[in-house]
DNA sequence: TGTACATCAGTGAACGCGCGTTCACTGATGTAC
DNA sequence: TGTACATCAGTGAACGCGCGTTCACTGATGTAC
């Protein structure tokens, strides 16, 4: 059956938004168009009414995870704080895409890396508006090295199965640098 | 054909070196049984003499990657200095394989996380030998931190598709702390 | 040391399943009058 | 405002390919004598 216009954009919307939690939760590949298709409440067949094949999916998906109008500025020691929790840990569907994608988008295609890297870009430079350091360029590199650290520490914090080793990576990328340096 | 004794503990060593580059260049998904075999001088259908699922290998493979006998003790700031280089950047198939599948092995089996996570263990605690700070409690989260900035920074400069701020990543953290304390 | 034969690592064809993709169809939408 | 009909978003069956896995077979190895 035909369905509205509006209902169009949503069904749209809504299937980006599957995609994207799914791709979070399982990766790019392990994830089915008629799981997205599913969780998105439609059958598989419509699906190619609105992207032209799964790696276009893939690239509207990273796109619309990194759109900038999606994100509040990021404050640098809070966003940390809370980046570094368990519950953003337990979470991935729902958390940060360069922590659960990262190792997976540089073998996607060209489209959705580069939606990634202006993404990576845009939020670096908000970042460097409140990350500690002197002058500006210390506060890029703190910027690029805590967001690293981040990425790094809750990816190794998930992959862990030690809750002891996991606890100790997210409190050890919390401490380092900006609480050491404020308290020390 | 039957094949001597040392023949077949030789193969099945080239078949975990087969499957250990290719994973880190492709992932664990996009890799194919053939594909492992054939790299590996065999045909696919002997890979069940050896183990006992796709699953088995990956697990195997885990474990091999992270065998201690296999690694030198690392040195903080040479071993920083190394992994945040364009080649490592480059060779991703040679390189680290937290940075390469870390993302990807939590959803494998839990052999094969176990066996990442007492990798990690073990070179955690050889890295904090020579990290920089005070006292051993500092040098720990110096270490933790450091290996989390640079799996996070390696990954996000393969990913990226700008070369100035894949280098400006890799730059990053390698200055920070350590070399930024040295200085200062 | 030499011979006969059982073993078994590797081969390559085959199987079955699941996936991305296609397509004829349906029936609600939205337009033309 | 109401009616008639063309449009087209979504449905669900079908297709074909590639993958993990199985299996009957081969022929070199290594053991028993």
């Amino acid at each position: 059956m035909k369905v509205s216009r509006e209902q169009v954009r949503e069904n749209r919307a809504n299937i980006v938004a599957a995609a994207l939690t799914l791709f979070k939760e399982r990766g790019f590949d392990a994830v089915t168009l008629a799981d997205v298709m599913g969780k998105a409440g439609l059958t598989h067949g419509g699906f190619y009414g609105h992207f032209r094949s799964k790696d276009d999916l893939v690239a509207q998906t990273c796109a619309h995870a990194t759109d900038p109008g999606e994100r509040a500025k990021p404050v640098f020691d809070a966003y940390r704080t809370s980046y570094l929790s368990e519950r953003h840990r337990e979470d991935v569907g729902a958390g940060c895409i360069y922590a659960a994608l990262g190792g997976e988008v540089v073998r996607q295609t060209p489209q959705a890396r580069h939606a990634l890297t202006e993404g990576l870009k845009t939020f670096i430079d908000a970042l460097a508006l409140t990350a500690p350091g002197e002058d500006e360029a210390a506060r890029r590199i703190a910027a690029l090295n805590g967001f690293s650290a981040m990425v790094g520490g809750i990816m190794l914090a998930r992959l862990v199965d030690d809750p002891a080793l996991s606890d100790e990576l997210l409190g050890a990328n919390r401490t380092a640098l900006g609480e050491t340096r404020t308290t020390g």
